[in-house]
RNA sequence: GGGGCUGUAGCUCAGCUAGGUAGAGCGCCUGGCUCAUAACCAGGUGGUCAUCGGUUCAAACCCGGUCAGCCCCA
């Protein structure tokens, strides 16, 4: 049987993070690996999407090219996807010759068939630029809050959604020119026109899981609209209509043909041009989508929406998505410089433990919960404990009993606890052809644990001294189990499950011999004692931040007795009253500095700066030519305690200067926004406090050092 | 303004789309075993299932209101 996976196209703009790969990759992979371990043949396909405005601006902002930006991510992402074992028949991208290609014959099939429409739109076009600018490149002050530095889509202050129109005195943001406002026509698509036939379709799609089926059926009801393809920008597809030379197919409607076109390119790489075919058009294939939610109605609306425009592709059979995976409680975020991306923690944590904690928690049904923490606690006691451990004492026990293995005669707790394995193995399967990965996983548990007591109550340290025989039996059993469940952990964990394999003596692979193997019969004793199969993780190292960073106040300022640039303080922090010395003299006044709410390092050693004593310092941003101190917004109570990014102080001890100075604390700005950030293994992240950014307290340079 | 999700033992969650006397794992306590990585096994501690009201012989589960947290859309 032929099975096509479609996973979503990542977009070329960033780092994958651990939500990204609960979301979809990573139940994608194993469902695949399941479905290759049944005997089907299995097209599984994605690639990285690399236009669109995001991209665009990144590239400007780093003054490079679209195309470098893209190739970048396309390689970080084709990289990460290969440590984590994420196994695409073909991982492409939309750059490519064949893209633009297929979405020019899907974009005229489309007209053909009347659900492409021209209108006339108004944009905003910059004279000094010399060409129309996306929304988000006209900045101006907001006409709902009044916020200076709105953008042309959305206001980042008040979070209103605007038209660039709207905006009180409009500018470029590249270039700063008033733009004007032009007529410039658009191709559109008439999802208008499909509506009836989508929710008709939909209604066939009962076997749906509830989150994908409800949310989709009712952004449906709300009514679709013709939405635009084409856009006046140069970064894209280019498309195939005179007078379109200089505009390029929109990002949203190209991507999705992304799947089609790495799927095509995969076919010519095996060199069977057709091979795409097979899978996209034949109506017995079925042919599924794994996808983040915020991916869903492009998916379950959109893309069918287009393909019932296109003659011979079949619509999709499901659309499988995830709710979102968070890091304690908060969306996963890189910027923010919350959780861990997908490559981080592979350093921390080896690939077979992310798998299997992640398909632990997979956010299938509602939102789920990352900790590292929690990670280690799940990998030590249920992975390595019981299903290593389970390994571990079988193939010791046959190791120094010196046991010949054979089947022999069962009795009935033998017949019994293998009739429960083949019983899990059906329900295991049962759950993974749903694609329902973290119930499987579940099954599996189950069958490790019962093995687990099989064993107990068999006793046999107590048989090999009374009847050999029976006691080669009971192993043998046990090495059965241990088959099942190494076989059915394999698309979790693979690579440990063929090393497990490998321990009992088993010598087909497994990728081969498939669920088939579960038959084999023929185990070898080792030939050394083994060694333990699997080391526990230990979590202690993982929070790398020393910094006691605190908010604190000012309620006492004045001259040092005996230095011209130093200032002793009075500070307020959380109930509690510290003496800090800082060399502001320079550039505030100690009426400037009375009341206000700054950020210092608390646990720094107390140090005595000409015969006054500082306990910690304050943090302020040097540009060279002036002193800001940080501060944060006036409604964070004092003493509220500031993390880099989202680690937290990691509790122990006092710290040095140059500790203080290893973590480069440094200003960055972001979205005209100074704000402080600090590196910790090799990435940076903002210091923040109940989710708001320690910033500058006024003008300062990107880059300026913080100390 | 509209829509969706979540609120169950100290912690993480399952059960809720076939309503019938509260479940799992971890933690903790006790006991067992010794093949095994302080492992495994058994027993125990522990919850007025956010709150109020309704339907029902019976509700964590169905309906409505409220509170708290989160997300999406306009």
């Amino acid at each position: 049987m032929k099975i096509l996976v479609n996973c979503a196209l990542p977009y070329a703009n960033g780092p994958l993070h651990l939500g990204h790969i609960a979301g979809a990759y990573l139940g994608a992979d194993i469902f695949v690996r399941f479905q290759r371990m049944r005997g089907n043949e299995v097209l599984f396909v994605s690639g990285s999407d690399e236009h669109g405005t995001p991209i665009t601006m990144r590239a400007d902002r780093e003054n490079t090219t679209p195309a470098s930006i893209a190739d970048r991510y396309y390689r970080e992402h084709s990289e990460t996807f290969r440590n984590l074992g994420i196994d695409f028949s073909i991982f492409s991208r939309t750059t490519t010759k064949v893209h633009a290609e297929t979405v020019r014959e899907i974009f005229l099939e489309l007209m053909d068939g009347g659900l492409l429409t021209e209108k006339t739109m108004i944009s905003p076009f910059c004279p000094g630029c010399n060409r129309f600018m996306p929304d988000r490149y006209i900045t101006g002050t907001c006409p709902n809050c009044g916020f200076e530095e709105a953008k042309g889509d959305q206001c980042d202050e008040c979070g209103k959604i605007l038209d660039p129109q709207d905006l009180i005195s409009p500018k470029c943001a590249v270039c700063g020119t008033v733009p004007e406002f032009r007529e410039t026509k658009h191709m559109f698509l008439r999802l208008d026109l499909l509506q009836d036939g989508i929710l008709k379709w939909l209604d066939t799609r009962t076997f749906w899981k509830q989150n994908v089926l409800t949310f989709t059926k009712n952004f449906v009801k709300g009514g679709l609209k013709e939405r635009a393809i084409t856009r006046d920008i140069e970064w894209g597809v280019p498309v195939p209509l005179e007078g379109y030379e200089n505009k390029r197919i929109y990002v949203w409607f190209e991507a999705l043909i992304g799947y089609i076109s790495a799927a095509k390119i995969y076919s010519e790489k095996i060199g069977d041009p057709g091979y795409w075919k097979s899978f996209y058009m034949d109506p017995e294939v079925r042919n599924y989508y794994f996808i983040g939610k915020d991916n869903i109605p492009f998916h379950s609306i959109v893309w069918p929406g287009m393909i019932m425009g296109l003659k011979g592709i079949n619509l999709p059979y499901e659309v499988v998505a995830n709710e979102f995976l968070r890091f304690k409680g908060k969306q996963f975020s890189k910027s923010r410089g919350i959780g861990f991306t997908a490559n981080e923690m592979l350093n921390l944590a080896g690939r077979d433990y992310l798998r299997y904690y992640l398909s632990s928690i997979l956010p299938e049904s509602s939102d789920a919960d990352f900790s590292p923490e929690d990670m280690a606690e799940k990998v030590n006691s249920e992975y390595i404990d019981k299903y290593g451990n389970f390994i571990h004492r079988v193939t010791s026990f046959a190791f120094n009993n010196s046991l010949k293995l054979g089947k022999g005669e069962l009795d009935g707790d033998d017949s019994m606890i293998l009739e429960y394995a083949e019983k899990k193995f059906t329900q295991y399967s049962g759950r993974l052809e749903r694609a329902e990965v973290k119930r499987a996983l579940l099954e599996w548990l189950e069958l490790v644990k019962e093995s687990n007591v099989y064993f107990n109550s068999s006793k046999p340290w107590d048989l090999v001294k009374t009847d050999l025989n029976r006691c080669s039996s009971k192993l043998w059993v046990a090495y059965k189990l241990a088959q099942y469940m190494t076989v059915m952990v394999y698309p979790f964990t693979p690579d440990s499950a063929v090393k497990m394999l490998s321990r009992l003596g088993v010598s087909r692979e497994v990728e081969k011999a498939g669920f088939d193997l579960l038959k084999n019969d023929e185990f070898t004793i080792p030939v050394e004692k083994p060694a333990k199969p699997f080391n526990k993780m230990e979590f202690e190292d993982v929070n790398p931040n020393p910094l006691d960073l605190r908010v604190a106040k000012i309620v006492e300022a004045k001259d040092h007795p005996n230095a011209d640039a130093l200032y002793v303080m009075k500070l307020s922090v959380g109930g509690e009253e510290r003496q800090l010395v800082a060399g502001l003299k320079k550039h505030y006044s100690t009426e400037e500095l009375m009341g206000r709410k700054i950020i210092i390092v608390a646990n720094l050693k107390k140090a005595k700066l000409r015969g006054e004593v500082s306990e910690g310092m304050m943090l302020a941003a040097d540009d060279g030519d002036s002193v800001k101190y940080l501060t944060v917004p006036d409604e964070i109570p004092e003493g509220s305690k500031v993390s880099i990014g989202d680690y937290g102080y990691n509790g122990t001890g006092q710290i040095e200067l140059k500790t203080l100075q290893a973590l480069g604390l440094k200003v960055k700005k972001v979205d005209g926004q100074f704000r402080a950030s600090a590196t910790l293994m090799d990435h940076n992240y903002f210091l923040n406090t109940g989710g708001k950014f320690v910033e500058v307290s006024g003008e300062s340079r990107d880059g300026a050092t913080i100390k």
